[in-house]
DNA sequence: ATAGTATGCGTCAACTTTACGCAAACCCCT
DNA sequence: AGGGGTTTGCGTAAAGTTGACGCATACTAT
């Protein structure tokens, strides 16, 4: 795979300096995946790369690579999706890791699957040298994924689901305003099911996240009052 | 990547023939640490090993290990655990993958740390010719670990103590037959605050997981039921 | 103007949680 | 043998949370 490391941040060659070469014995791999969701078309969908060669040439997967060497976990997958994407302000979480012998043929490798969410945005799709397509898919009606890829995909869209009801991890779906209906529609369509206007909004209010802001939006109605949130990281609460 | 994989059978040295002998780029090793909890003396402790050499000679840490190629990683937890214990009946489940390159200074190693439950038991404790030595230690007072052990540890007591609150794992620290009381005051323990009596005691019998004895045990006072669990293996549910 | 529709506000019943009161059952001690 | 001390087992009332839904308001389209 890849090339030394120019200074990312923290970790970095300098970290590692003073080191042997190689690692003492052969052991497994290891790699990131990444199950980038983003909300489209009224869908959640994932980010997923065509595979070029090998056993899992034309098959869909999402986007990963090698962890190299003196580069943190974090890194390497910031490092994917912004190679993938151009996205650099994402959230962005590990979900898991899958170690089983026999998920990749070549060699064992064990995969840190990560999740991440971005508003979504229309261009900047690169695919590279290393793969044949990349592409957006809705999460309930993916492709055939390779390797163990399946198995991570429903995983990641639990958690999701589930992070939905204890934080407030939606922010990092939503464009800077938004109305209380465009709010729930999300919730709606990650959760897959639909939520009463009058109970959400009253329990979305009550959390203290949102601030209502003197504009309003005016569609084909009565015009809805524009909120944004009053933080934009990461916080537990206890949402629905 | 190359060719496909014969036979994928359960796993085992089998499952890696036909592989090339090394992997293709020089890269992060892999280990896992476990967390092996229990409650003994009414207080939740840890075990942890004492590392004979190395730049951390002398302070301990959890015990741990390199996965070994074709091993997965749920294997090689039970493995090392074993090694240590003799225990093969625990409950163990894959907490968080910590990768930073500096987190050991011999090699950059990602270890994919485990948290596991066993009631308490007195002998069995093998330090083998790894480590200097191997204890129970109270989680709330813990020595100076190795590594980044110190975060392991904290993030294994949050993750302990949020999955009392939705799952039924307490069953494998209690012995086979216990009373209210003893099931209370192990998540009591774990809490590290106190819970009332009798709403306890509407709760975790609600979730029905429980099957009262025809049995009493008598001690100093009113003589207490004793139960059992209908169930012992993880079921997701909802308690305290 | 009027019909149609989405927003914003409020209410009520059902259920859950929290905080205790109190009797029953047992040991221990005199 | 009886009473004090302590723990178990049962129950209940108040407060809080959730789910279902009624209805007026403020727009657009015709």
């Amino acid at each position: 795979m890849p090339k030394p490391n120019p200074s990312l941040g923290l970790a970095g060659p300098a970290a590692v300096q003073g080191r042997p070469d190689r690692p003492p014995t052969s052991s497994p791999r290891v790699a990131v995946d990444a199950v980038l969701f983003t909300i489209s078309d009224d869908r959640l969908q994932t980010l997923l790369v065509n595979i070029k060669t090998g056993p899992f040439a034309g098959r869909w997967a999402f986007p990963g690579g090698l962890v190299e060497l003196g580069e943190s976990l974090d890194q390497a997958a910031y490092r994917e999706l912004y190679e993938k994407t151009g996205v650099r302000d994402l959230y962005l979480e590990q979900l898991f890791t899958f170690g089983d012998a026999r998920r990749d043929p070549a060699w064992h490798t064990v995969a840190v699957a990560y999740f991440a969410l971005v508003p979504h945005f229309e261009r900047g799709l690169k695919r590279g040298d290393k793969y044949a397509d990349i592409d957006w898919f809705p999460v309930h009606d993916l492709p055939q994924l390779a390797y163990d890829h399946s198995a991570i995909a429903a995983y990641a869209l639990k958690r999701l689901q589930a992070k939905l009801g204890y934080t407030n991890i939606v922010y990092s779906l939503l464009p800077d305003e938004f109305t209380l209906r465009e709010i729930q529609a999300i919730y709606e369509v990650i959760l897959n099911h639909t939520l009463d206007r009058r109970n959400f909004r009253r329990k979305i209010l009550a959390l203290g996240l949102l601030k209502p802001l003197p504009k309003t939006r005016h569609g084909a109605h009565r015009p809805a009052a524009l909120y944004t949130f009053t933080q934009r990281r990461p916080m537990n609460v206890g949402v629905l």
